[in-house]
DNA sequence: ATAGTGACTATAG
DNA sequence: GCTATAGCCACTA
């Protein structure tokens, strides 16, 4: 069973729309918890592939790649800008792809 | 219950 | 820009 933290923030990354990005601090907001970004990163290691999650749309606060695994940073690298993200060095311009949430909200 | 860990964040140097 | 620390919260042993 999942805690309600969980269910929202898997909700909240169906909803990225394609060519944007989310930072793990902003969807842990959105969730309901402001200090739960640790638990974003849980989240996308347990519910990726049950879920189908887009865990490439969700960078850090600074729009980075934030995977440890090099692989996993190199294809999520290649997954945004097949989205047409411009990725340098490992980072996305958020003044550009950050997703705007407030049409969350209205859900 | 306690301790360790992590795809984070903010602050400090 | 970088590393180092501290704070946070959920999961696992």
């Amino acid at each position: 069973m999942q805690t309600k933290f969980t269910k929202n923030v898997i909700k909240i990354i169906q909803r990225i729309p394609k060519g944007r990005v989310l930072t793990y601090g902003r969807i842990s907001a959105l969730a309901g918890n402001p200090r739960g970004a640790r638990q974003v990163s849980r989240i996308l290691h347990s519910c990726t592939k049950k879920y189908s999650l887009p865990w490439h749309r969700v960078l850090n606060r600074n729009g980075k790649i934030a995977i440890k695994n090099p692989s996993g940073a190199e294809m999520q690298k290649e997954l945004l800008e097949k989205e047409g993200i411009v990725v340098e060095s490992y980072s996305v311009d958020l003044d550009v792809y950050l997703w705007d949430v407030e049409s969350f909200s209205e859900v």
